[in-house]
DNA sequence: TAATAGATAGACAGGTCTGTTCATTTTTTT
DNA sequence: AAAAAAATGAACAGACCTGTCTATCTATTA
Protein backbone atom coordinates (compact mmCIF):
# COMPACT_ATOMS: atom_id res chain seq x y z
CA UNK A 1 0.00 0.00 0.00
CA UNK A 2 1.21 3.12 -1.16
CA UNK A 3 -0.99 5.84 -0.33
CA UNK A 4 0.41 8.51 -1.56
CA UNK A 5 -2.35 10.92 -1.00
CA UNK A 6 -1.39 9.94 3.08
CA UNK A 7 2.43 10.61 2.17
CA UNK A 8 1.59 14.20 0.62
CA UNK A 9 -0.47 15.41 3.78
CA UNK A 10 1.76 14.35 6.16
CA UNK A 11 4.79 16.33 4.44
CA UNK A 12 2.93 19.48 4.12
CA UNK A 13 1.40 19.11 7.38
CA UNK A 14 5.48 19.37 8.29
CA UNK A 15 6.20 21.89 5.93
CA UNK A 16 2.97 24.16 7.03
CA UNK A 17 3.86 24.29 10.55
CA UNK A 18 7.38 24.42 10.69
CA UNK A 19 7.94 27.32 7.46
CA UNK A 20 4.56 28.45 7.32
CA UNK A 21 1.90 27.72 4.25
CA UNK A 22 2.70 30.79 2.26
CA UNK A 23 6.30 29.80 2.34
CA UNK A 24 6.21 26.22 1.51
CA UNK A 25 5.77 26.04 -2.34
CA UNK A 26 3.91 23.01 -4.10
CA UNK A 27 7.50 22.18 -5.45
CA UNK A 28 8.86 21.76 -2.10
CA UNK A 29 6.03 19.51 -1.03
CA UNK A 30 6.42 16.86 -3.94
CA UNK A 31 10.18 17.07 -3.70
CA UNK A 32 10.23 16.17 0.18
CA UNK A 33 7.76 13.63 -0.47
CA UNK A 34 9.40 12.34 -3.73
CA UNK A 35 6.05 12.46 -5.76
CA UNK A 36 5.06 13.54 -9.01
CA UNK A 37 3.55 17.13 -9.03
CA UNK A 38 0.96 15.95 -11.58
CA UNK A 39 0.61 13.22 -8.68
CA UNK A 40 -0.07 15.60 -6.17
CA UNK A 41 -2.65 17.79 -8.41
CA UNK A 42 -4.87 14.44 -8.74
CA UNK A 43 -5.40 14.07 -5.11
CA UNK A 44 -6.02 18.19 -3.88
CA UNK A 45 -7.00 19.74 -7.04
CA UNK A 46 -5.30 22.94 -5.59
CA UNK A 47 -3.44 24.26 -3.08
CA UNK A 48 -5.93 25.44 -1.23
CA UNK A 49 -7.80 21.74 -1.23
CA UNK A 50 -4.47 20.75 0.28
CA UNK A 51 -4.51 22.91 3.07
CA UNK A 52 -8.29 22.36 3.67
CA UNK A 53 -7.55 18.85 3.64
CA UNK A 54 -4.56 19.38 6.32
CA UNK A 55 -6.68 21.48 8.93
CA UNK A 56 -9.33 18.87 8.84
CA UNK A 57 -7.18 15.93 9.00
CA UNK A 58 -5.24 18.10 12.46
CA UNK A 59 -9.03 18.69 13.87
CA UNK A 60 -10.37 14.83 13.25
CA UNK A 61 -7.45 13.78 15.01
CA UNK A 62 -7.54 16.20 17.98
CA UNK A 63 -11.42 15.16 18.44
CA UNK A 64 -10.91 11.76 17.78
CA UNK A 65 -8.08 12.07 20.59
CA UNK A 66 -10.37 13.78 22.72
CA UNK A 67 -13.44 11.38 22.84
CA UNK A 68 -11.22 8.45 23.08
CA UNK A 69 -9.18 10.26 26.55
CA UNK A 70 -12.84 11.47 27.74
CA UNK A 71 -14.74 8.05 26.88
CA UNK A 72 -14.58 6.07 29.87
CA UNK A 73 -15.25 9.26 32.63
CA UNK A 74 -18.51 9.85 33.66
CA UNK A 75 -19.64 13.13 31.80
CA UNK A 76 -22.55 14.25 34.03
CA UNK A 77 -20.09 15.82 36.79
CA UNK A 78 -17.70 18.71 36.90
CA UNK A 79 -15.22 16.24 37.39
CA UNK A 80 -15.01 16.16 33.28
CA UNK A 81 -14.17 19.52 33.19
CA UNK A 82 -11.10 19.10 35.01
CA UNK A 83 -10.22 16.17 33.02
CA UNK A 84 -10.27 18.40 29.66
CA UNK A 85 -8.12 21.10 31.39
CA UNK A 86 -5.90 18.37 32.02
CA UNK A 87 -5.71 16.89 28.66
CA UNK A 88 -6.24 20.23 27.03
CA UNK A 89 -2.26 20.98 28.67
CA UNK A 90 -1.24 17.28 27.81
CA UNK A 91 -2.32 18.09 24.00
CA UNK A 92 -0.39 21.74 23.91
CA UNK A 93 2.51 20.47 25.80
CA UNK A 94 3.26 17.84 23.75
CA UNK A 95 6.71 17.99 21.46
CA UNK A 96 4.97 17.24 18.59
CA UNK A 97 2.80 20.45 19.35
CA UNK A 98 3.18 23.34 16.96
CA UNK A 99 0.25 25.47 17.30
CA UNK A 100 -3.47 25.39 16.26
CA UNK A 101 -3.66 24.96 12.17
CA UNK A 102 -6.42 27.20 11.91
CA UNK A 103 -4.69 29.90 13.95
CA UNK A 104 -2.30 29.77 10.84
CA UNK A 105 -5.11 29.26 8.38
CA UNK A 106 -6.76 32.46 9.71
CA UNK A 107 -3.69 34.39 10.03
CA UNK A 108 -2.12 33.10 6.76
CA UNK A 109 -5.78 34.10 5.14
CA UNK A 110 -6.78 36.94 6.42
CA UNK A 111 -10.02 37.98 3.54
CA UNK A 112 -13.03 36.65 5.47
CA UNK A 113 -13.99 35.43 2.26
CA UNK A 114 -11.00 33.02 1.69
CA UNK A 115 -12.18 29.37 1.55
CA UNK A 116 -9.10 28.60 3.90
CA UNK A 117 -10.05 31.56 6.37
CA UNK A 118 -13.66 30.58 6.30
CA UNK A 119 -12.84 26.66 7.20
CA UNK A 120 -10.59 28.33 10.23
CA UNK A 121 -13.15 30.30 11.42
CA UNK A 122 -15.30 27.32 11.37
CA UNK A 123 -13.18 25.18 12.76
CA UNK A 124 -12.86 27.97 16.24
CA UNK A 125 -16.92 28.15 16.26
CA UNK A 126 -16.69 24.13 16.89
CA UNK A 127 -14.28 24.13 19.49
CA UNK A 128 -16.45 26.65 21.18
CA UNK A 129 -19.42 24.66 20.72
CA UNK A 130 -17.25 21.70 21.62
CA UNK A 131 -16.75 23.36 24.44
CA UNK A 132 -19.85 25.04 25.28
CA UNK A 133 -21.74 21.04 24.81
CA UNK A 134 -19.35 19.46 27.29
CA UNK A 135 -19.77 22.61 30.06
CA UNK A 136 -23.44 22.13 29.72
CA UNK A 137 -23.36 17.88 30.08
CA UNK A 138 -21.44 18.43 33.71
CA UNK A 139 -24.25 20.45 34.75
CA UNK A 140 -22.48 24.02 34.59
CA UNK A 141 -24.98 26.96 34.77
CA UNK A 142 -24.04 29.46 31.89
CA UNK A 143 -22.69 26.49 30.12
CA UNK A 144 -22.10 28.70 26.55
CA UNK A 145 -20.86 31.60 28.37
CA UNK A 146 -18.12 29.40 30.16
CA UNK A 147 -17.28 27.60 27.12
CA UNK A 148 -16.48 30.39 25.28
CA UNK A 149 -14.46 31.74 28.04
CA UNK A 150 -12.32 28.07 27.99
CA UNK A 151 -11.91 28.66 24.21
CA UNK A 152 -10.35 32.30 24.49
CA UNK A 153 -8.21 30.47 27.35
CA UNK A 154 -6.85 27.77 25.33
CA UNK A 155 -6.23 29.15 22.13
CA UNK A 156 -4.23 31.89 23.68
CA UNK A 157 -2.39 29.27 26.09
CA UNK A 158 -2.02 27.34 22.53
CA UNK A 159 -0.98 30.51 21.29
CA UNK A 160 1.72 31.57 23.53
CA UNK A 161 2.76 28.28 24.25
CA UNK A 162 4.27 28.26 20.60
CA UNK A 163 5.89 31.35 21.00
CA UNK A 164 7.66 30.49 23.88
CA UNK A 165 7.75 26.71 24.01
CA UNK A 166 8.60 25.15 28.02
CA UNK A 167 7.40 28.62 29.15
CA UNK A 168 4.70 26.77 31.16
CA UNK A 169 1.74 29.49 29.58
CA UNK A 170 -0.53 25.78 29.04
CA UNK A 171 0.04 24.79 32.92
CA UNK A 172 -1.32 28.81 33.21
CA UNK A 173 -3.84 28.71 31.48
CA UNK A 174 -4.97 25.28 32.29
CA UNK A 175 -4.99 26.75 36.05
CA UNK A 176 -7.06 29.51 35.11
CA UNK A 177 -9.42 27.45 33.11
CA UNK A 178 -9.81 25.60 36.75
CA UNK A 179 -10.53 29.02 38.15
CA UNK A 180 -13.26 29.94 35.94
CA UNK A 181 -14.79 26.65 35.86
CA UNK A 182 -14.89 26.69 40.11
CA UNK A 183 -16.45 30.44 39.83
CA UNK A 184 -19.39 28.99 37.27
CA UNK A 185 -20.53 26.08 39.65
CA UNK B 1 6.49 67.88 4.68
CA UNK B 2 6.09 64.82 2.87
CA UNK B 3 6.96 61.94 5.45
CA UNK B 4 7.75 59.21 2.39
CA UNK B 5 8.64 56.99 5.23
CA UNK B 6 5.80 57.16 7.54
CA UNK B 7 3.23 57.08 4.45
CA UNK B 8 4.90 53.76 3.55
CA UNK B 9 4.71 52.40 6.53
CA UNK B 10 1.03 53.24 7.08
CA UNK B 11 0.28 51.56 3.81
CA UNK B 12 2.11 48.26 4.85
CA UNK B 13 -0.11 48.60 7.77
CA UNK B 14 -2.39 48.24 6.20
CA UNK B 15 -1.80 45.45 3.42
CA UNK B 16 0.04 43.67 6.13
CA UNK B 17 -2.99 43.47 8.22
CA UNK B 18 -5.81 42.83 5.36
CA UNK B 19 -3.71 41.00 2.82
CA UNK B 20 -0.76 39.43 5.22
CA UNK B 21 2.34 39.87 5.03
CA UNK B 22 3.63 37.35 2.33
CA UNK B 23 0.76 37.97 0.51
CA UNK B 24 2.09 41.83 0.24
CA UNK B 25 4.67 42.29 -2.01
CA UNK B 26 6.72 45.40 -2.35
CA UNK B 27 5.60 45.90 -5.57
CA UNK B 28 1.88 46.48 -3.94
CA UNK B 29 3.67 48.51 -1.14
CA UNK B 30 4.88 51.06 -3.51
CA UNK B 31 2.31 51.20 -6.25
CA UNK B 32 -0.06 51.93 -3.01
CA UNK B 33 1.90 54.09 -1.38
CA UNK B 34 2.99 56.27 -5.11
CA UNK B 35 6.71 56.20 -4.50
CA UNK B 36 9.37 54.82 -5.81
CA UNK B 37 11.12 51.51 -4.88
CA UNK B 38 14.29 53.09 -4.38
CA UNK B 39 12.97 55.29 -1.85
CA UNK B 40 11.42 51.99 -0.14
CA UNK B 41 14.70 50.71 0.14
CA UNK B 42 15.97 53.92 1.31
CA UNK B 43 14.50 53.86 4.40
CA UNK B 44 13.93 50.17 4.53
CA UNK B 45 17.00 48.46 3.92
CA UNK B 46 14.88 45.50 3.34
CA UNK B 47 11.25 44.17 3.93
CA UNK B 48 12.25 42.13 6.95
CA UNK B 49 13.10 46.05 8.05
CA UNK B 50 9.99 46.95 7.22
CA UNK B 51 8.10 44.28 8.79
CA UNK B 52 9.55 44.70 11.89
CA UNK B 53 9.29 48.84 11.98
CA UNK B 54 5.58 48.13 11.49
CA UNK B 55 5.50 45.61 14.47
CA UNK B 56 7.05 48.47 16.46
CA UNK B 57 5.38 51.03 15.77
CA UNK B 58 2.12 49.19 16.54
CA UNK B 59 3.42 47.66 19.76
CA UNK B 60 4.28 51.56 20.96
CA UNK B 61 0.92 52.96 19.71
CA UNK B 62 -0.84 50.61 21.80
CA UNK B 63 1.57 51.40 24.47
CA UNK B 64 1.21 55.08 24.47
CA UNK B 65 -2.71 54.73 24.10
CA UNK B 66 -2.69 52.32 27.10
CA UNK B 67 -0.27 55.15 29.05
CA UNK B 68 -2.14 57.76 28.95
CA UNK B 69 -5.68 56.28 29.43
CA UNK B 70 -4.33 54.90 32.74
CA UNK B 71 -2.38 57.45 34.09
CA UNK B 72 -5.21 59.43 35.79
CA UNK B 73 -6.39 56.86 37.31
CA UNK B 74 -4.66 55.64 41.14
CA UNK B 75 -2.80 52.84 40.18
CA UNK B 76 -2.26 51.28 43.63
CA UNK B 77 -5.43 49.36 43.97
CA UNK B 78 -7.28 46.39 41.99
CA UNK B 79 -9.46 49.05 40.78
CA UNK B 80 -6.53 50.10 37.99
CA UNK B 81 -7.40 46.28 36.68
CA UNK B 82 -10.46 46.71 36.76
CA UNK B 83 -9.85 49.90 34.26
CA UNK B 84 -7.47 47.71 32.14
CA UNK B 85 -10.08 45.65 31.54
CA UNK B 86 -12.36 48.12 29.95
CA UNK B 87 -9.46 49.77 28.00
CA UNK B 88 -8.59 46.11 26.46
CA UNK B 89 -12.08 45.54 25.37
CA UNK B 90 -12.22 48.95 24.03
CA UNK B 91 -9.19 48.21 21.86
CA UNK B 92 -10.34 45.07 20.45
CA UNK B 93 -13.48 45.88 19.38
CA UNK B 94 -12.60 49.53 17.82
CA UNK B 95 -13.43 48.88 13.99
CA UNK B 96 -10.15 49.68 13.51
CA UNK B 97 -8.35 46.68 15.36
CA UNK B 98 -7.06 43.50 12.94
CA UNK B 99 -5.66 41.67 15.44
CA UNK B 100 -2.44 41.39 17.30
CA UNK B 101 0.42 42.18 14.66
CA UNK B 102 3.15 40.05 17.14
CA UNK B 103 0.59 37.23 16.28
CA UNK B 104 0.70 37.71 12.31
CA UNK B 105 4.46 38.26 12.44
CA UNK B 106 5.15 35.00 14.93
CA UNK B 107 2.57 33.16 12.45
CA UNK B 108 3.69 34.11 9.31
CA UNK B 109 7.28 33.35 10.26
CA UNK B 110 7.73 30.43 12.68
CA UNK B 111 11.26 29.70 12.64
CA UNK B 112 12.31 30.71 16.04
CA UNK B 113 15.45 32.30 14.32
CA UNK B 114 13.82 34.61 12.22
CA UNK B 115 14.49 38.04 13.12
CA UNK B 116 10.50 38.52 12.75
CA UNK B 117 9.48 35.45 14.66
CA UNK B 118 12.06 36.96 17.48
CA UNK B 119 10.96 40.12 17.16
CA UNK B 120 7.26 39.00 17.61
CA UNK B 121 7.93 36.84 20.70
CA UNK B 122 9.60 39.69 22.62
CA UNK B 123 6.73 41.68 21.94
CA UNK B 124 4.68 39.25 23.59
CA UNK B 125 6.66 39.07 26.68
CA UNK B 126 6.89 42.63 26.86
CA UNK B 127 3.03 42.31 27.21
CA UNK B 128 3.03 39.83 29.94
CA UNK B 129 5.79 42.07 31.53
CA UNK B 130 3.41 44.99 31.69
CA UNK B 131 0.12 42.76 32.91
CA UNK B 132 2.58 41.84 35.78
CA UNK B 133 3.39 44.58 36.44
CA UNK B 134 0.38 46.42 36.66
CA UNK B 135 -0.76 44.03 38.61
CA UNK B 136 1.93 44.13 41.16
CA UNK B 137 1.43 47.50 41.52
CA UNK B 138 -2.01 46.96 41.82
CA UNK B 139 -1.37 44.95 45.01
CA UNK B 140 -1.76 41.81 43.88
CA UNK B 141 -0.71 38.88 45.77
CA UNK B 142 0.94 36.53 43.14
CA UNK B 143 1.13 39.15 40.41
CA UNK B 144 3.40 37.50 37.99
CA UNK B 145 0.81 34.30 37.59
CA UNK B 146 -1.98 36.94 37.41
CA UNK B 147 0.04 39.29 34.67
CA UNK B 148 0.63 36.02 32.65
CA UNK B 149 -2.84 34.90 32.78
CA UNK B 150 -4.51 38.25 31.13
CA UNK B 151 -2.03 37.69 28.37
CA UNK B 152 -2.94 34.39 28.03
CA UNK B 153 -6.90 35.48 27.95
CA UNK B 154 -6.07 39.07 26.26
CA UNK B 155 -4.33 37.59 23.51
CA UNK B 156 -6.71 34.86 23.05
CA UNK B 157 -9.79 36.84 22.73
CA UNK B 158 -8.10 39.51 20.74
CA UNK B 159 -7.32 36.62 18.00
CA UNK B 160 -10.73 34.97 18.61
CA UNK B 161 -12.65 38.59 18.11
CA UNK B 162 -10.65 38.98 14.80
CA UNK B 163 -12.06 35.56 13.55
CA UNK B 164 -15.58 36.11 14.66
CA UNK B 165 -15.79 40.31 14.65
CA UNK B 166 -18.72 41.51 16.50
CA UNK B 167 -19.34 38.21 18.38
CA UNK B 168 -18.72 39.39 21.38
CA UNK B 169 -15.37 37.48 22.01
CA UNK B 170 -13.52 40.49 23.42
CA UNK B 171 -16.67 41.00 26.00
CA UNK B 172 -16.26 37.61 27.28
CA UNK B 173 -12.95 37.99 27.80
CA UNK B 174 -13.05 40.91 29.79
CA UNK B 175 -15.50 39.11 31.72
CA UNK B 176 -13.19 36.01 32.03
CA UNK B 177 -10.42 38.66 32.96
CA UNK B 178 -12.38 40.11 36.25
CA UNK B 179 -13.67 37.32 37.57
CA UNK B 180 -9.32 35.87 37.44
CA UNK B 181 -8.45 39.33 38.90
CA UNK B 182 -11.29 39.10 41.55
CA UNK B 183 -10.12 35.57 42.18
CA UNK B 184 -6.10 36.91 42.63
CA UNK B 185 -7.20 38.95 46.23
C1' DT C 1 21.12 81.21 -10.25
C1' DA C 2 24.05 77.35 -9.39
C1' DA C 3 25.12 73.24 -6.69
C1' DT C 4 23.37 69.59 -4.03
C1' DA C 5 20.34 66.31 -2.44
C1' DG C 6 16.10 63.63 -2.89
C1' DA C 7 12.84 61.25 -5.57
C1' DT C 8 11.38 59.25 -9.85
C1' DA C 9 10.43 55.51 -13.56
C1' DG C 10 11.92 51.57 -15.41
C1' DA C 11 14.77 47.89 -16.60
C1' DC C 12 17.14 44.06 -14.81
C1' DA C 13 18.78 39.80 -12.29
C1' DG C 14 17.86 35.40 -10.52
C1' DG C 15 14.48 33.12 -8.22
C1' DT C 16 10.04 31.21 -6.90
C1' DC C 17 5.08 30.67 -7.34
C1' DT C 18 0.75 27.69 -8.95
C1' DG C 19 -1.00 24.90 -12.26
C1' DT C 20 -0.98 22.29 -16.98
C1' DT C 21 0.57 19.15 -20.32
C1' DC C 22 2.74 15.06 -22.35
C1' DA C 23 5.41 11.27 -23.41
C1' DT C 24 7.40 7.56 -20.92
C1' DT C 25 7.76 4.20 -17.38
C1' DT C 26 6.00 1.57 -13.63
C1' DT C 27 2.47 -0.83 -11.31
C1' DT C 28 -1.74 -3.23 -10.94
C1' DT C 29 -5.43 -5.95 -12.74
C1' DT C 30 -7.44 -9.20 -15.83
C1' DA D 1 1.48 -12.31 -20.69
C1' DA D 2 -1.64 -8.59 -22.29
C1' DA D 3 -4.45 -4.59 -21.14
C1' DA D 4 -5.53 -0.87 -18.15
C1' DA D 5 -4.41 2.28 -14.70
C1' DA D 6 -1.24 4.98 -12.02
C1' DA D 7 2.81 7.51 -11.43
C1' DT D 8 6.86 9.72 -13.23
C1' DG D 9 10.17 13.45 -15.01
C1' DA D 10 10.44 17.42 -17.35
C1' DA D 11 9.18 21.14 -19.76
C1' DC D 12 6.17 25.04 -20.03
C1' DA D 13 3.21 29.19 -19.12
C1' DG D 14 2.57 33.48 -16.98
C1' DA D 15 2.90 35.73 -13.06
C1' DC D 16 5.12 37.35 -8.92
C1' DC D 17 9.08 37.75 -5.58
C1' DT D 18 13.13 40.77 -3.37
C1' DG D 19 16.64 43.68 -4.27
C1' DT D 20 19.93 46.51 -7.40
C1' DC D 21 21.05 49.89 -10.59
C1' DT D 22 20.94 53.76 -13.81
C1' DA D 23 19.48 57.84 -15.92
C1' DT D 24 16.32 61.56 -15.43
C1' DC D 25 13.78 64.85 -13.05
C1' DT D 26 12.48 67.84 -9.10
C1' DA D 27 13.12 70.00 -4.96
C1' DT D 28 15.92 72.33 -1.58
C1' DT D 29 19.84 74.92 -0.14
C1' DA D 30 23.61 78.13 -0.72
Amino acid sequence: MKDLRGKILNVATMLFETRGIHASGIDTIILESGVAKATLYKYFPSKNELIIEYLKEKSNKFYAWLDEKLNNKKRDSVEILLQLCDLYEQWITSPKFSGLPFHIGSIEFPDPKHPVHNYSVELSNQLQKYLSKLASIAGVKDAKTLGQQLTIIFEGGALIERLSPGSGAAKRAKKAAITLIKASI
